[in-house]
RNA sequence: GGCCCCAUCGUCUAGCGGUUUAGGACAUCACUCUUUCAAGGUGAAGGCACCGGUUCGACUCCGGUUGGGGCCA
């Protein structure tokens, strides 16, 4: 920054239950920003809905911060010079301001009631014409009041907007906007029932807490006028506003929305996306509530195991980039090379194929040792392993992870792979993969051939194995890969998996006669 | 409906008047590898919304149209 005051700067979410993927961009944008100028980045919770104010609601956001490595240097948990961080814990300072702005002759008692306000609209409407309140009830002195309430009247508090002269506000991702203040309608500040509206505490609150820049997305930029209009009848300083695009839906330019899941649905990708969580949500007992478990939401991820770098990742590059070529970030690059004047104006859709990406190649980069690490609670929480894992768990789990390489995309995709932790007995045939690979005499026969041989080998790793499966099938006249497909039912139950020699080799030999009987005793169904 | 924002391959984007036969990534397709699945390798296809200006020269600047989005209702 060319000036010498401190960066500062908030996200404002109201506790929702859910920490959604356009808040977790912009805040992330506002955290790299204040990282890199040294300044503070300040989390306010917007609980003016008193519905809404749990802390239950407010727990996930935390979480889903914490997990991105979003921290903040202040707001709640953490405190600071502000505190409290709550809107819901400051009413008192926004009555004082509110008093403030009626003495300015910034705000003014209002008297109307919605319908008169309705009726001036429609009136406006019917002739053409642009709406402009009247003030027919505007009451600015005690005995316009009075008369006023004599009718019975209750008073809201309105802004005194200016009816003349434009606005323009230099965004630093927009440039220069323009808007005429008469098209700026006296918004309500204070309900009649004393509650404080959105606009007036934001206001407060950025000037409270010292917001040197407002970094929020674009759906603020129209509101922007009338929060610059108390800042400036306040005579306050008005902090730089950068207004971010939306993130938007998968094939659409609309704002992401949690609430939109039966419509995002059509899209494959997306729900590829959501079929994979649901698997792993089945496996692990977890209930998928869709307010919290879907692809919107950051809790999403986390549970179903992605690496938060890889979403991290994805969401800088969502409306951002630093050049033409340049994909993978550390944080440390972000913070190098993030800036909002490469913020981009366009709404970016988000694309799970893509996120999807980004989550192969930082899994990729992991050792097999932090794989393992991450990939056992979701083993525990399944009821495959002990808790804690025993340590011949947690060896032939390294062996499976190892064997398995980049099959595992998520975390949670060891599921995938519980054939290995259940007992021989109890192993389980997928039916069409029966079917086709365990069906015919011929195949039987194979199998029975193969557990003959495998019973007599007399060294059992990789190497022999495979030199077994080329010898049946050569003798018997059968393709390698048919053979091999066969027995991969027979010993997993499955038709897909990784090599057929690693398999049977993890397993080991007693545990493959044992499965090799099965299949053969079994009766098809 | 009013105001505001936005507009390059399907998607995310590079491009800030000539270096561009418009570059990269994801996705797609083909080939390859292959014991299923995944990954890998090689290659291909695919875009400047439209119309006017400005200029010797426009993806790039300006205006409009169209389209998309946001906010207020």
């Amino acid at each position: 920054m060319a000036d010498d005051t401190t960066v500062r700067v908030r996200i404002a979410p109201s506790p929702t239950g859910a920490l959604h993927l356009g808040l977790v961009r912009t805040a992330l944008y506002n955290w790299l920003f204040a990282r890199q100028h040294k300044g503070r980045f300040i989390l306010r919770i917007d609980d003016t809905d008193p519905v809404r104010n749990r802390e239950e609601m407010l727990e996930p956001i935390l979480r889903g911060l914490r997990w991105l490595g979003i921290d903040w240097d202040e707001g709640p948990e953490v405190g600071g010079p502000h505190a409290p961080y709550f809107q819901s814990q400051r009413t008192e300072r926004y009555r004082q301001v509110v008093t403030e702005l009626l003495e300015r002759g910034a705000a003014y008692y209002d008297y109307a009631t919605p319908e008169e306000i309705a009726e001036e609209r429609k009136a406006a409407q019917a002739e053409k014409r642009l709406f402009l309140y009247s003030r027919r009830w505007m009451a600015e002195t005690k005995e316009q009041a009075h008369r006023f309430e004599a009718e019975g009247r209750k008073p809201a508090v309105r802004l005194k907007m200016p009816r003349e002269g434009r606005l323009v506000i230099d965004d630093l991702v927009r440039g220069r906007v323009e808007f005429e203040w008469q098209r700026e309608q006296d918004q309500v500040i204070q309900r009649a029932d004393g509650t404080f509206l959105y606009h007036l505490a934001t206001v407060v609150d950025d000037h409270d807490f010292a917001i040197s820049h407002v970094i929020r997305a674009e759906e603020h930029l129209s509101n922007t006028p009338r929060q610059v209009f108390i800042f400036q009848a306040l005579g306050w300083p008005v902090p730089r506003f950068a207004h971010l695009p939306v993130v938007a839906e998968p094939g659409s330019r609309q704002k992401l929305s949690k609430r939109k899941m039966e419509k995002y649905l059509k899209n494959p990708d997306f729900a590829e996306l959501v079929e994979r969580g649901a698997k792993i949500a089945r496996a692990i007992g977890l209930k998928t509530s869709p307010e919290v478990f879907n692809p919107v939401m950051v809790e999403f991820y986390e549970r179903v195991g992605f690496l938060p770098q890889a979403l991290v990742n994805y969401l800088a590059l969502l409306g951002w980039s630093l050049d033409d070529r340049t994909e993978f970030f550390t944080r440390e690059e972000l913070l190098r090379s993030f800036s909002l004047e490469r913020v981009i104006g366009a709404a970016a859709s988000f694309d799970p194929k893509k996120l999807m990406a980004f989550q192969v190649h930082y899994m990729l980069e992991l050792g097999l040792d932090e794989k393992v690490a991450l990939v056992l609670p979701y083993l525990v929480k399944a009821g495959l392993v002990h808790s804690p894992p025993n340590p011949r768990e947690t060896e032939l789990t390294r062996k499976i992870v190892e064997a398995a390489g980049d099959r595992i995309k998520v975390a949670g995709d060891i599921v995938d792979y519980q054939e290995f932790y259940i007992e021989d007995d109890r192993l389980s045939y997928d039916r069409a993969a029966r079917a086709e690979w365990l069906g015919s005499a011929q195949q039987l026969k194979m199998v029975a051939l193969f557990k003959e041989r495998l019973s007599q080998m007399a060294r059992f790793d990789r190497q022999e194995l495979e030199r077994l499966i080329a010898d049946i099938s050569a003798a018997e006249g059968v393709k390698t890969g048919e053979l091999a497909q066969t027995l991969r039912v027979a010993v997993t139950g499955k038709a897909i998996g990784f090599g057929l020699a690693d398999t049977m080799a993890i397993l080991g030999r007693e545990r493959c006669l044992a499965r090799l009987s099965r299949a053969l005793e079994t009766k098809l169904t």
